[in-house]
DNA sequence: GTACATTGCTAATGCGGATTACTAATCCAG
DNA sequence: CTGGATTAGTAATCCGCATTAGCAATGTAC
C-alpha cells in the first residue's frame, strides 16, 4: 500500500520504476497495464507488474502517452458565458458525459465575451492538441467565430456562423413556440397573448413564427394586436401582460417569451386579482428552475435542450474527427414541454 | 501565410521541421521561440527561425512541453453541481481567470454528486498531472473529501473536512448574517423576522449567529419567535413570512435566508396588502440575478463570494505548489452586500 | 536428431521539445 | 603570432510511454 507520505515533490513514478521492481522490461510493462493482445505473458508475471504498480502507486502519465499515441483524447469548449449562466451549465454537462463515454476529457474555457480572451483560449486549445472545438454561446444568435482552418473541426452550439459555414447545433425556436402555443390551443384557449422578446434573435423570430404555425393549424386567425414585447426582463413582462390583460377582449392565455417575463406576467395578473390557471394560463420559456418551480403556481414552460446539444456538439465532432471536409450540418433540437401548474 | 487548407490529418509541423526549413536545429528553433536567456544568435538568424514558423504555421505542443519540463501547468477543479448551478458558476470565473494570470490552464470536471464519477474523475486530473486541486461543491457544508495524499497540494471550496485536516475557503456565513441584520437595524428596525433555512448547514447556523450578533451590538434582545424556518425554496418563505407579518406586534423587516425565501416572502407580503420596502423591508442572500435583480422592487440581498473564492483557492495552489506538508488554513471571505430597492 | 513453431520477454526507436555540454570559427589583447 | 574569450551554433540526452522487430529458450513433429 503506497507508503509516501504527503510530502509533495517526490518524483512520481515510471514504467521504468514498476518495470524495476516487477523484474522485468518497461516493455512488458507496458503490455501488462494495457493488455495489449498479440503477447504472450504468462498469468504469474502480470501478476508481479500489476503488485509492482500497487506498490509504487503508479498511474499513466497522460501526456506521455498522449505524446506517443499522438492523440490528446481532448475536446475544446470555448464559450462565452456559459458557465456562469445557470442553465447553460447543462451544455457543459452534456458534453462532459457524452466525452466520457468516450474515454475523451473535456477541456472548458470562458471568455467572459472578450476576444482577446477568446483568442488566447483557443491558442490554449489548440497548444494542448485538442481534437475538436465546441465553440458555445449563451443565447442563440449569429456569430462570427474564429476560423481554426486546417486544424481541428470545430462546430457552434447556441449560434450559428453568419454564412453558415460551419456546423452548428441550436434549439428548434419554432418547433417551441408551436409546441407552447399549442399546448394552450389544445386547453381551449382561443385568445393567445403572446408577451415576447423585442430584439431581432433567433428565440424572437422563431419562436413568434411558431406561434403563428400554431393559431394557423387551429384556424385562429392571428391577431397582432395580441403580440407584445419588450427587452425580456420581468418588468416588461409585467407591462405587457398588464396591457394585454385590459383589452377590452382580453387573452385567456399568455405565452412569455421567457421565465422572467412570466415571473413579471404572474405580478400584471395577481395585481388585477385574477387568477392561475383559472383566469388565465402562462406558459413562459426556458425551465429556469429558480423561477418557474418557484412561482405559485409552478410555472409550467419550455425547456432549452442545453444537455442535448452539449452532447450532440460531442459527438458530432468524433464522428468527424477525421473527416477531410465535413459538410457543415445546421442541427436544431427539439424544446422539451415541461408541465407544472400554471395552465 | 498557412497555406494548409481545411483538410485535417496532415501531420502538424514540429520544431524540427521549423528548424529545417529556417536551415538551423531543432535547438536554435528552441532557443529562438522560447527567448532563451544566455544564448547569442543574432537577430538575422531569429527571423528566419520566426519566419520559418509563421510559415508552417508551428504552434508549440503543449504535452511535449509538459513533458520535457515536468510541470503540467494546470489546475484541476472538480466539482458536484457548480457549473450546473447558476450563482456557482462564478467560481470558474474566478478559478479560471486566477490561473490564466499564472500562465496555468483549469481542468474542469462535474461529478454530478456520484462518487464513482468523482473517482474517476479524480483519476483523470491525476493522470494529466495536475498542479492542485479543488474540490468544490455546491454548498457550504461539510464533506468526507478524497485524500490525494502525497500527490498534490487540494483545497476545498465552498466546503470543509469533517476534521478540518484540508485547506479550505468558504463564505463567512456570520458576517454575512450580521451585515445583512446589521443593514435592517441600522435603518432603524427593531422587529426584525428571520426566515432561515431549517437544514443543519453551516450557512443556517452561521446567519442565525451573524443575526443574533447585529441585534445584540444594537441592545436588541433575541426574540426566538421571529425566527422561521423551513427548507429554503418560496413556498415556505411565503410561509414563513406569513406567519411573521400576522403576529399582533409584526415586524418591520425581514431577513431571509435566501433569495428564493424572499421570493415566496414578496408574494405574502403583497397578499397581506403591504408594500415593500415602506410596510416591511426585506433583505435576502445569494443574489440570483434571474430573482434578485427582477423582483418588484429589485431585492437587496447578499452575495456569496464565489469569484473570489476560487480565485483565493487558485492561488493558494500556486503558493503552496511544492510545500511538503501545507498546514490547512480555514479561510473564510466576507459576503458582500447588494443593495437594490427592498430595504 | 533436426527443423520449426511457440512462449516469454527485451532492445531500440519515436513522439515534440528543453537543456546541457561541446565545437568551430572569429575576435582581441599582448 | 598565440592564447583566451566571444560568437554562433549543434549533437546528444532526457521526459514517460507505445510499439516494432527480434532473440533465446523450450516444445513438437517427423
Amino acid at each position: 500500500m503506497a507508503e509516501q507520505s504527503r510530502s509533495s515533490k517526490r518524483k512520481l513514478p515510471s514504467m521504468y520504476d514498476v518495470a524495476r521492481a516487477a523484474g522485468v522490461s518497461q516493455t512488458t510493462v507496458s503490455f501488462v497495464v494495457n493488455n495489449a493482445p498479440n503477447t504472450t505473458i504468462p498469468q504469474e508475471t502480470r501478476d508481479r507488474v500489476w503488485s509492482a504498480v500497487e506498490e509504487l502507486g503508479w498511474r499513466p502519465n497522460a501526456m506521455a502517452r498522449s505524446l506517443s499515441l499522438q492523440r490528446s483524447n481532448t475536446i475544446g469548449l470555448i464559450s462565452d458565458e456559459i458557465a456562469t449562466s445557470s442553465h447553460a451549465g447543462r451544455i457543459i454537462q452534456g458534453a462532459q458525459a457524452a466525452a466520457w463515454a468516450h474515454n475523451k476529457m473535456l477541456l472548458v474555457i470562458n471568455t467572459d465575451n472578450n476576444r482577446e480572451v477568446e483568442h488566447a483560449g483557443l491558442e490554449m486549445l489548440l497548444e494542448r492538441q485538442v481534437e475538436g472545438i465546441i465553440y458555445a454561446t449563451m443565447y442563440h444568435h449569429e456569430v462570427a467565430p474564429p476560423h481554426p482552418r486546417g486544424q481541428v473541426p470545430i462546430v457552434l452550439l447556441d449560434c450559428y456562423a453568419t454564412d453558415h459555414s460551419l456546423p452548428s447545433v441550436v434549439p428548434d425556436e419554432v418547433q417551441g413556440g408551436r409546441t407552447a402555443t399549442e399546448l394552450l390551443l389544445r386547453k381551449g384557449h382561443r385568445r393567445i397573448g403572446f408577451v415576447n422578446e423585442i430584439g431581432p434573435i433567433a428565440a424572437m423570430v422563431g419562436r413568434l413564427e411558431g406561434y403563428k404555425q400554431a393559431l394557423a393549424s387551429f384556424g385562429v386567425p392571428f391577431d397582432a394586436n395580441l403580440v407584445r414585447s419588450g427587452a425580456s426582463i420581468a418588468a416588461n413582462g409585467y407591462r405587457c401582460a398588464l396591457e394585454l390583460m385590459q383589452l377590452p377582449d382580453r387573452p385567456t392565455a399568455l405565452f412569455c417569451f421567457n421565465d422572467s417575463m412570466a415571473m413579471g406576467a404572474y405580478d400584471a395578473v395577481k395585481q388585477l386579482g385574477l387568477t392561475i390557471p383559472n383566469d388565465v394560463a402562462i406558459i413562459g420559456f426556458d425551465n429556469l428552475e429558480v423561477i418557474a418551480a418557484q412561482l405559485q403556481p409552478p410555472l409550467t414552460t419550455m425547456e432549452l435542450p442545453h444537455y442535448e446539444m452539449g452532447q450532440w456538439a460531442v459527438h458530432y465532432l468524433l464522428d468527424h474527427a477525421d473527416d477531410a471536409q465535413p459538410e457543415p450540418v445546421q442541427h436544431a433540437i427539439a424544446c422539451p414541454l415541461i408541465e407544472r401548474n400554471s395552465v
